[in-house]
DNA sequence: ATAGGGTTAG
């Protein structure tokens, strides 16, 4: 905790020295930094934490100590080596009284600002420079420090106006960046004040910040007026454009920004990359990449930004092939800062993870030399949606105590999830108290969710009900969803209907609860109800969206949907789904035609054998098919579906991995499904 | 100096 005592020298935690030893970090305080107050953050004593390691390199008799720590210093700044190194410097420095150096004191004060969190560097301007010393440059290289905290960097630069020293250019900057994070129109407007009332030059990049900024907080028509009035605005111009174009206006106005660039770089390929990961669609992201690698831009000059937003396309995406690729290519760089090395290795596990390959994930993240909570968050989803519900439960317990992090709520999404779908109730209740009691968190709707879901899951639907009720945030879709959904596994159809009511009033067009109650009808023989549900779908226009399976064989991605005859090789993919039914049937496998498709879904599906073949042509179905016939005997097949699996498709599945003799790893658009042997990872509880 | 950011429940 923070404020232990106030002894002068080093402390040596044991446990943060083994910790050091093991993976070169620090064990984190389990004070949450935005928990705690600007006033009191001030007075926290700066050597608490720290460890003198030994391995400093020290000045010899020839070097002078002052330009050899200076220049050690402003390689942590750089982020060429570890912030552990950088607190380790300042343990010597402490030791050796070099401090006492106005000049080394604000190098050290530096380094927090440039590589330390907010925190580190607000102790650091407070305890390591006097008064005298908090010149301009260091109250901007502060500020600029909290931009993550834009509310705090806002404070903190009005105590700067307070403390009357005067902001220069970089400065407003700064502000201007802080007022555009912040997102309130008022202080963007303010900030772009400033500089005509302090008579600074609003230069190129004060105006781009500033356009930055009036599109962020929703400006759009003040943020284009001073990009129109620019006589040749830069890449940077046009980026920061771009950027709020596709934030405010969407993809179809962001596109003809983009198109109209005289030149790109990078940064605005990867701003579009991004904008379509967030908008859900990862294939045009991938797409891009192609694209900005054939006209103008080099594999190398991706920074570890675009690798993250492009790994990040993979994963959603499900493509190896691309993120493999990306892989190799991050290994063959080596101009990546530690910090930076660190957030893509996290997107690399990440990576592979969702594309299937939980060990490979495993490994990286096993051989990482620094873990931070967005990594074991990373791996601990990733088991999660492996349904690696143990493997979750041990990584958990090693984070919290053998490295002492503090988790947070995604950290307990990823738990509660990963006990939800192995069945894990009593594990679950146990996380979802200690939350709260032992790691000081807020139960957010997400973890009430997962709880819903665990408790729905198991039959127990009237303490699920009761807990949705009682919660003391609102229901969301997903809350509602869920507990449909666990009505619809175990046959719960008035609480089904009611949900139904109140989820239509949230979202109208929506399919997923229509389809969910009209097969809670037709497979508890109420065609009627299950009818009509279809009919009011078709009056209000809305259909259900179509399956999509993806497959990839030597390194090319192949897609089929239902019943689909487009694939150059579609001959040979229906024959052998004819091969497999036959040997299906043999094994005693019957359709399970009558909880899938309600009669009067298409008129034209009026006979048994007609309704049992559009279950036949699933489109996972077909990408097996098409798996089994183009991949040698024994290997494993890769599924990628767009919907949630269906209960046919998962007890064909089943079959095939047995009979065929091949594990069959599928990723639906909740969780992966590994079968083997005739069976499933998630043992049919999903 | 200004632009882009990895982990999240059905």
């Amino acid at each position: 905790m923070y404020g232990g005592g106030g002894a002068t020298g080093v402390t040596v935690e044991r446990k943060a020295s083994l910790s050091l030893l093991l993976h070169g970090s620090v064990s984190r305080s389990r004070v949450r930094e935005s928990e705690v107050p600007l006033e009191i953050l001030s007075f926290v004593p700066f050597h608490v934490g720290m460890v003198y390691h030994g391995s400093i390199p020290a000045p010899n008799s020839y070097s002078d100590p002052i330009p050899f720590y200076r220049s050690l210093l402003r390689s942590c700044a750089l982020g060429h080596s570890p912030p552990s190194f950088g607190r380790q410097l300042h343990a010597a420095l402490l030791k050796s009284a070099l401090l006492l150096l106005p000049s080394l004191s604000a190098a050290l004060f530096h380094m927090y600002a440039a590589a330390g969190p907010p925190s580190a560097a607000l102790r650091a301007f407070h305890h390591l420079l006097p008064t005298s010393a908090r010149s301009p440059v260091a109250w901007t290289a502060l500020i600029s420090s909290h931009a993550a905290l834009p509310a705090r960097a806002v404070r903190l630069f009005r105590a700067m106006r307070r403390a009357a020293i005067p902001p220069d250019v970089v400065t407003l900057l700064a502000f201007l960046s802080a007022s555009a994070r912040l997102g309130h129109p008022a202080a963007a407007a303010s900030a772009h004040l400033l500089f005509l009332k302090l008579g600074l030059p609003f230069s190129v990049p004060a105006r781009n910040a500033a356009i930055d900024a009036y599109a962020k907080c929703g400006r759009m028509p003040d943020a284009r007026r001073l990009f129109d009035e620019m006589h040749c605005p830069t890449v940077v111009s046009w980026t920061v454009l771009l950027s709020g174009a596709l934030r405010r206006e969407g993809l179809a106005s962001g596109r003809e920004v983009f198109d109209r660039m005289p030149q790109k770089n990078e940064v605005s390929w990867t701003v579009m990359v991004a904008c379509c990961i967030e908008a859900g669609l990862p294939r045009e992201a991938l797409s891009l990449l192609s694209q900005m690698l054939f006209l103008d831009i080099s594999v190398r000059n991706l920074n570890h930004i675009s690798l993250c937003s492009l790994l990040s396309a993979c994963s959603q995406a499900g493509d190896l092939t691309v993120g493999r690729w990306i892989h190799a290519h991050f290994t063959k760089t080596g101009l990546f800062s530690d910090g930076h090395l660190l957030m893509v290795r996290t997107a690399l596990v990440d990576m592979y993870a969702k594309c299937g390959r939980i060990d490979t994930a495993r490994r990286l993240f096993e051989i990482m030399p620094r873990r931070n909570l967005v990594a074991w968050n990373a791996m601990l989803s990733g088991l999660s949606m492996h349904g690696m519900a143990a493997e979750v439960l041990k990584l958990f317990s090693r984070m919290v105590a053998e490295e002492a992090l503090q988790p947070d709520d995604i950290t307990f999404v990823g738990v509660l999830s990963a006990c939800s779908r192995s069945g894990l109730v009593e594990q679950g209740e146990k996380f979802f108290h200690e939350l709260g009691t032992v790691y000081g968190l807020k139960p957010k709707v997400e973890h009430y969710a997962c709880m819903v879901d665990l408790l729905g899951r198991a039959g127990r639907l009237e303490e699920a009900e009761a807990l949705v009720r009682e919660m003391p945030v609102l229901p969301n879709e997903v809350v509602l969803g869920s507990l449909l959904a666990s009505c619809s596994l175990h046959g719960k159809l008035d609480l089904g209907r009611r949900l139904m009511e109140e989820l239509v009033q949230m979202d109208p067009h929506n399919t997923e609860y229509h389809v969910l109650l009209s097969n809670m009808y037709a497979s508890s023989g109420r065609h009627f109800e299950a009818d009509g549900l279809r009919e009011a779908m078709r009056r209000k226009g809305i259909r259900k969206a179509p399956g999509i399976s993806f497959i990839e064989v030597n390194g090319q991605v192949h897609q089929f949907s239902a019943g689909d005859k487009s694939h150059p090789q579609a001959r040979e993919v229906h024959a052998m789904l004819d091969e497999v039914v036959q040997r299906l049937r043999m094994a005693g496998y019957v359709p399970d035609v009558a909880s899938q498709i309600p009669r009067a879904m298409d008129n034209y599906l009026e006979n048994w054998e007609e309704r049992e073949q559009a279950l036949l042509v699933h489109s996972e179905k077909l990408a097996i098919c098409f798996g089994l016939i183009s991949t040698r005997p024994g290997l494993p097949l890769r599924i990628f579906k767009n919907l949630r699996i269906c209960t046919d498709c998962h007890a064909v599945i089943k079959l095939i991995s047995d009979i065929f003799g091949r594990e069959v790893i599928v990723r639906d658009r909740n969780r992966f499904h590994c079968f083997r042997k005739g069976a499933c990872s998630c043992s049919d509880y999903w």
